[in-house]
DNA sequence: CCGGTGGTTCGGCCCCGGCCGAACCGTCGG
DNA sequence: CCGACGGTTCGGCCGGGGCCGAACCACCGG
């Protein structure tokens, strides 16, 4: 009876996993690249407010920890998240964490309310917006919701009439609809490939544009007509 | 333009969570726990070849910090997993991680072989025994696997027929049915109310027996007759 | 060719936190 | 009442790692 006995996936595979991620500035830099966009060092280091050594080296163990990847162009470094999984992993991580404590300043203030009302989440929508849009296409038995969470028939036939062919977009191991818990709003919205395709086409056909350098959206007039008239989804307050 | 321009789910509480994961004795005592039972200080310790002292610390940290619920009777202390929820984020968690090492001995590598082929992952049933049942349960369209992940209701029906009542069965805010990845299999098998459902019972009529003190399972001649003729799951290799 | 700038490497500082053993406390059993 | 035992608290040790500034390198622009 050795008291060593392993319990199956090892401890210190999974304790080095959670330390990536157990520092302020290295969780702070994975939060902002949920954006889904590519950063460089330097803004990441800015943004943190610590130093370009300082995030340098921080940038290396996310890397080699399998995290964030990398691209080098000329002077510059970029980094993003490595894909999908990761994505997911920092959402429920952080749909786990204590809820953050109210905001300092009135512009802070008002870049969260801008945040809270329609935002990205990696390569799909929350905030207000995205639990709407979820809530409408659950009501009207596009999304099952009831004994776990699927696109329905119908619901295929939806994104179909958009112009959009679930059937062809690229997924490798990714589910078609996830559930993904809202920080702002405390509730699921679709995520995964259904949720990435909404976002996209949202984006394309200029439903939502992006504000400022934010991952904040702001709903266009040719927007709430869709949303409307697609999904009777009131945008009175977005 | 103030560096410190937050993204909205504090990069610290995001942190403080991951850091209690971070430490390879927490690491090894929470997936201990994925075993669902509680366990005392003690056992945990000598699991981890900790002194009480340094374990008695782990464990108020990680009450503290909401993923251990403990409950002390007379002189020990018991612990156990704060709840489902808790259990899914070491399962995601340790889904994303590296894995594991080949065992080094003859005995660690045959009680992993027991693990792999029948275990519970929680209060789930995984390993090969699991991803079958998941497997048949699909090509039998009672569960929707392509769309999501959610029970039919041909799925619900099947349920109901075992004796069990699913729309009675208690659950918060938990899904009904939900992915988990088998890290054995590296395939996901059924978890949710669906999935603890549907282990309790395995373990109620005597499908399953539990072997020794780990979360490994038996398979009874009983159990082998019940999935063959209710989802025509050959167990010859379990 | 030569600044300016983004990024990296290195050395050094310092603090956090994981570990232990010893002392202590409470419960259980005789 | 007393020993045995599980658990906790405290003090002290020590290593890891997060931070910075300085020096350095590479690319870009004029």
């Amino acid at each position: 009876m050795d008291g060593m006995t392993q319990s199956q996936p090892n401890g210190p595979q999974l304790a080095r996993l959670a330390a990536l991620l157990a520092d302020e500035t290295r969780a702070s830099f994975c939060l902002a690249l949920l954006d889904g966009r590519a950063w460089t060092a330097g803004e990441l280091a800015r943004l943190a407010g610590v130093a370009a050594s300082t995030a340098s080296e921080h940038l290396s163990r996310l890397v080699a920890g399998g995290l964030l990847a990398e691209e080098r162009q000329g002077r510059h470094r970029y980094v993003r998240l490595a894909g999908p999984q990761v994505a997911q992993l920092i959402e429920d991580l952080s749909g786990h964490a204590a809820p953050p404590p109210a905001p300092r300043t009135l512009r802070a203030a008002g870049a969260g309310e801008a945040m809270a009302r329609a935002r990205t989440c990696y390569d799909h929508l929350a905030g207000r917006l995205g639990t709407a849009i979820t809530d409408a296409m659950l009501e009207r038995g596009l999304l099952e919701g009831t004994t776990g969470f699927a696109l329905t028939e119908a619901g295929v036939d939806w994104f179909g009439r958009l112009g959009v062919d679930l059937a062809s977009a690229p997924r490798g191991r990714r589910p078609m609809a996830r559930s993904c818990l809202d920080w702002t709003e405390r509730r699921p919205h679709l995520a995964g490939v259904a949720g990435a395709a909404l976002c996209r086409h949202a984006l394309d056909a200029g439903w939502c544009v992006r504000i400022g350098t934010q991952r904040a959206l702001r709903v266009s007039e040719e927007g709430r007509r869709a949303l409307s008239g697609l999904l009777g989804v009131r945008t009175a307050d977005l």
